[in-house]
RNA sequence: GCACCCAUAGUUUAACGGAUAAAAUACCAGAUUCCGGUUCUGGGGCUGGGGGUUCGAUUCCCUCUGGGUGCACCA
């Protein structure tokens, strides 16, 4: 479906046009005024020059054209130029309608040209418990890989582990000095390797901070990690077996945890997958002159003539010959472009590595590791910071590990649902972490990414105000009355929304039209805070009108059905928007 | 030292270059309380300061102040 912003538009230009103005001032807007009306254009004001006469001249000439068109319910030229619409509640309801005839989608349609879009987020560590610097990457990555799929575009998520480098030569350190005797560190040992794993996931998490901290004050120990680290990057295949079991233990627990939060992945490569590509890679980039040493170091130029700020060379290897972080980056993106040829890849990071991968990027290009028109793109987000308005920490002023996090806020939630009204500890358990994981996500996305903001317990839980619980008790509501309709009677058939009886009514049903037009917004701005911003606006009109209006005490019984046919409209829209957030609706709460 | 980002009610956040800058929350005053948050009304802001571009600026440009961040062999 046309967006209805869209299709006023085009009788407004054609408004402009016949009476003898360029189309490009015909643009409509949404009202910022919605005391005066509910559409608006501004094109008059900005044609005045062009036309050498009065901006209200102008306008006054639209809007006499425009009266009598079937799409509004007033024109109005006002002050300076200002061209003030109002629909047609008749014509909004034929929207709607047709918008209802689409369940899964309300009109909005799937992208034209389907794009494969990569999404890079996530970044937890093997052997390392995910904690809350990992929790905005998770949350608006999985939004935005959401927000594309609904779009129609072909989202691949990636967890890009980071499963490489100094941390594996440590664990493996660590666990030679524990248990020299296992056959992984026997080097003439040539049969299968066991399956099961000599550690859980607890003493893995254990042993990495250990082993971490022994080689800080040990320079013996960081000499055998480094060694070790060598040795696994040059196929030794008990370290190599090791490896695999620390990837598989951990990979288990970072899918439960990530699980938890309602995020997945459609890929689960870390930085090692990206190794094999590296010797090639380097050598065409000497070959074909991009890199050069320098102080040591092979870099490649990145700065382009534009910059106002220094971009430093782009490093590919160390002066030692070894790589590193940007190496591993460039070498994703060979397998990317091998594997999935990508029409665009988004990296969901934190904002602090913009410099760093404006280098990736530019060094990417420039060395032909991508097509001219594949797209890269940077999201980066702000830091969540506490009530003080400093990185969020601890009590004690520690990392916090995600899972405490969690689960406090499913506790704190617990505890206010089961203060609301008796429920079964069970039903009470699982409704908390429903809810809770609105609290979290909703609190996150409601904030533009690319800004700090206030990690608030008290007020993301709250039931009240802009917030996730908020919009899950909106739904929760619509449902509760649907079911008590539906338990007293079957929608008569013919039964479909009517034109607005009430202003709320109508508020309520141009909120709904707006749906297609925010969700590609959001899509093209990579802005799920867009889609909060909507369902906050939504649940408002809805509650607004809910309770200007006796839906159950309706007599007309064509007029009631037309209600009930609106809020299941406006449940699937509030359904379809939390769902491309990262969340859902119980059903009771 | 060089550069980038941010600055909006007490607080947390919105606002394609457009009208009287919008919500939430907290607070104060009043009314209402019949289907699951009671609800409604009213009170409070020189968009950090100063310039400029424009018919018109929170938005674009310059400058100052204050905060954050980044500046090749960490990831």
């Amino acid at each position: 479906m046309e967006q209805i912003l869209n299709l006023i538009s085009s009788q407004v230009v054609k408004a402009f046009q016949e009476n003898g103005y360029d189309e490009k001032y015909g643009k409509v807007t949404l009202s910022n005024r919605p005391d005066l009306c509910e559409y608006q254009c501004n094109g008059a004001m900005a044609a005045a020059k062009e036309y050498k006469c009065a901006p209200f001249m102008i306008s006054d000439k639209v809007a006499e054209y425009l009266k009598g068109n079937e799409m509004f319910e007033s024109v109005d030229s006002v002050k300076p130029g200002f061209l003030n619409l109002k629909l047609n509640p008749e014509y909004l309801a034929e929207y709607l309608r047709q918008m209802d005839a689409d369940p899964q989608r309300l009109g909005c349609n799937p992208c034209e040209h389907p794009k494969t879009i990569m999404i890079d987020y996530g970044g937890p560590n093997v052997a390392k418990p995910l904690h809350v610097g990992h929790l905005r990457s998770a949350i608006i990555g999985e939004s935005v890989k959401r927000i594309g799929k609904f779009m129609g575009h072909r989202m691949i998520g990636d967890v890009h582990l980071g499963d490489w480098g100094l941390q594996m030569g440590l664990i493996i350190t660590e666990l030679k000095e524990r248990n020299p005797k296992l056959v992984y560190f026997d080097e003439s040992y040539t049969g299968e390797y066991p399956k099961e794993a000599p550690f859980t996931i607890g003493e893995l998490e254990e042993i990495y901070p250990t082993a971490s901290g022994k080689s800080k004050e040990d320079e013996a120990y960081k000499e055998a990690a480094m060694q070790a680290t060598y040795e696994l990057q040059h196929g030794r295949k008990g370290y190599e077996a090791l490896l695999e079991h620390i990837l598989n233990v951990s990979v288990n627990d970072l899918k439960r945890n990530y699980k938890d939060l309602n995020v997945s992945f459609e890929l689960w490569k870390g930085e090692s997958d990206a190794q094999p590509f590296i010797p090639d890679m380097v050598q065409k980039m000497k070959d074909d002159g991009f890199a050069y040493l320098s102080e040591g170091a092979l870099v490649v130029d990145v700065k382009e003539d534009t910059d106002t700020k220094e971009v430093p060379p782009c490093m590919i290897l160390k002066s030692d010959g070894a790589s590193l972080y940007n190496t591993t980056d460039l070498a994703t993106i060979v397998w990317r472009m091998k594997d999935y040829d990508p029409d665009k890849i988004i990296y969901v990071v934190d904002k602090r590595q913009e410099l760093y991968f404006t280098q990736v990027f530019r060094c990417a290009r420039k060395t032909g590791l991508v097509k001219p028109q594949t797209e890269l793109e940077f999201l980066g987000f702000g830091t969540m910071n506490g009530k003080d308005g400093k990185p969020f920490k601890t009590r004690e002023g520690g990392v916090m590990r995600l899972e405490y996090l969690v689960s406090n806020i499913n506790e704190e939630m617990y505890q206010k649902i089961a203060d609301n009204h008796t429920v079964e500890e069970a039903e009470g358990r699982q409704t908390a972490k429903i809810v809770a994981l609105s609290a979290i996500k909703y609190g996150d996305l409601s904030n533009q990414a690319s800004k700090d903001y206030v990690f608030d317990v008290e007020r993301f839980t709250s039931f009240e105000g802009n917030t996730g619980p908020y919009i899950l008790y909106t739904i929760v509501r619509i449902k509760s009355i649907l079911k008590k309709y539906q338990a007293e009677k079957t929608l008569p058939k013919g039964a479909k929304i009517l034109a607005a009886h009430s202003d709320s009514e109508k508020a309520l049903m141009l909120e709904l039209s707006k749906f297609n037009g925010m969700m590609q917004a959001a899509f093209e701005e990579t802005a799920p805070h867009k889609v909060c911003a909507y369902i906050y606006d939504l649940a408002n009109a809805f509650n607004h009108f809910y309770h200007q209006t006796k839906i159950m005490a309706e007599q007309d019984e064509m007029v009631q059905a037309g209600y009930i046919r609106l809020l299941e409209l406006t449940k699937r829209a509030l359904e379809i928007c939390i769902d491309v957030l990262g969340f859902e609706a119980p059903e009771r709460m």
